[in-house]
DNA sequence: CGACGTCTTTGCGTTCGCGCAAGATTGGCT
DNA sequence: AGCCAATCTTGCGCGAACGCAAAGACGTCG
């Protein structure tokens, strides 16, 4: 609560950056443009990620022409729920968190996406509105392509389309996963769990173990509990060895022994 | 639990129907042949999913002909959690549950599904498993495609996939409102937004209000909490007058009022 | 019609986890 | 360096909901 407040501004991803766009000082080398080394990268991000699975290099490139590559501030608001969906961002660096708000005020975290990962999917090419806001939890790069200019690349590669009904269904079938969790499971398990889930996502090799980057509040927003029985949970385990509580993070020392924990362990 | 251990056999969906297929007695009047009228009740069936929006008649009816009619026994199972997908459903009449079995054999309902909703939806044509189980809640009639034939129909049809984005979309958003639910709110109100949706999904109209055939049990299953609680929470309501208890059921009879339901009406 | 199995109700004790409050820790910023 | 705001920790009491047990209601089937 509260860090967030400041920002009032009504945002929407806009194509055109903040200034802080594709010519970041990359040192290019003689005869290397930079902008042909940004497109390169951005080629690669694209084939690895999901969502454009199956098309070529150069497939890649004819698409990633449409896009705009921008920079998103850390705590900056990508889109906000209810907003008209109109932009879909694909993660090159950083993590974005996507955040629904309830009726009665309260907020759940209902995904953590990471490098490669697609934010905005557009089920249809258009019409619907965000169902949760979405913040940079940190300094990130990422392409962005309007949905308009994204009408062109559908038809023209269907594939892209089957690619998004995977991802959907994908996401559906964890979200699945997690309500069954939240509904049936004790909240050491869903914690273990959820860790577990983010470790994979958004995990980053640190000293000592794999570093996620949650306070105790957004990990209790995701587990559905408080941030007092994060910080309980947290600590018992800490004395226990397997993980290292962290301001605003948690080290994950020992994977294997985190997927043990069992109702009895709080 | 217990009721359905019976029925140990391994179902999967099969297209040649047990007997009950398309010949039901009718009573066809003269020059109307039996296979006609219901090929009719099936187009209009299709035209009216969300699954096939946006094709003409025309066009149901050549995909219909790809489709076998089929009815499902009450407690009959569509398929199982972890089997490969090869069958796709649409709902003629009746109702299917969609339920999840966790690790540690604790039960959940994801989806209840009534007319024009479709199971087993495709999302890339093949290769995944079903993530839950899928039983007749009582007598349906229904129309099944396998996989293999769809394929043909999916390639000849793109609106269909786009279709399909569409359902995997507002099921993704459904979800995810429940999650928040089930995740922030209190028993009381999770339990009356869930008999809401239920109304308007598998409702039916019955003397004093709209009846949802669900057992304590099963509406426990789906909000995340035991049939203990329920059954006190629908006596409270029951007293209160804007619901009626009933055996495996609820009749709702001022839905506003349930609407209004906050925590302190436990 | 009567017996049985299933579903439901209700009482009661227990416990898990909430939520406040007060204090400790941390990192950023001037 | 030192202040300040944000985050985190921990103790404590309480209440929502669980979960068992026993009894009641209902429908079915012989």
């Amino acid at each position: 609560m509260g860090r967030y407040m400041a920002t009032a501004r009504f945002p929407e991803v806009s194509g055109a950056p903040d200034g802080s766009s594709n010519n970041d000082s990359h040192g290019a080398p003689n005869g290397v443009s930079t902008i042909d080394s940004n497109l390169a990268e951005h080629v690669v991000l694209m084939c690895a990620s999901a969502l454009f699975t199956g098309l070529s290099q150069q497939e890649c490139m004819e698409i990633a022409s449409c896009a705009r590559a921008r920079t998103f501030a850390r705590d900056e608001l990508l889109f906000m729920q209810g907003q008209p969906a109109r932009h879909l961002v694909l993660i090159q660096t950083g993590s974005i968190k996507l955040s629904q708000l309830g009726p009665s005020g309260n907020e759940v975290i209902l995904w953590m996406n990471g490098s490669g990962d697609a934010v905005g999917v557009p089920a249809d090419s258009g019409g619907c509105n965000h169902t949760c806001s979405a913040r940079a939890m940190e300094k990130c790069k990422a392409l962005v392509w309007e949905y308009n200019k994204l009408q062109n690349v559908l038809a023209e590669y269907p594939l892209i389309r089957k690619n998004i009904s995977q991802i959907l269904s994908s996401r559906l079938s964890e979200l699945e996963e997690r309500f069954r969790e939240v509904a049936t499971e004790k909240v050491a398990k869903r914690v273990a769990l959820a860790l577990l889930r983010l470790l994979k996502q958004i995990g980053k090799q640190s000293q000592g173990g794999i570093e996620v980057s949650l306070s105790r509040e957004e990990l209790a927003q995701m587990t559905g509990t408080t941030l007092f029985t994060i910080s309980r949970l947290l600590s018992r385990w800490g004395e226990q060895g397997f993980v290292l509580p962290r301001r605003e993070a948690v080290v994950v020392r020992d994977a294997v022994r985190l997927g043990q924990v069992s109702d009895d362990d709080y």
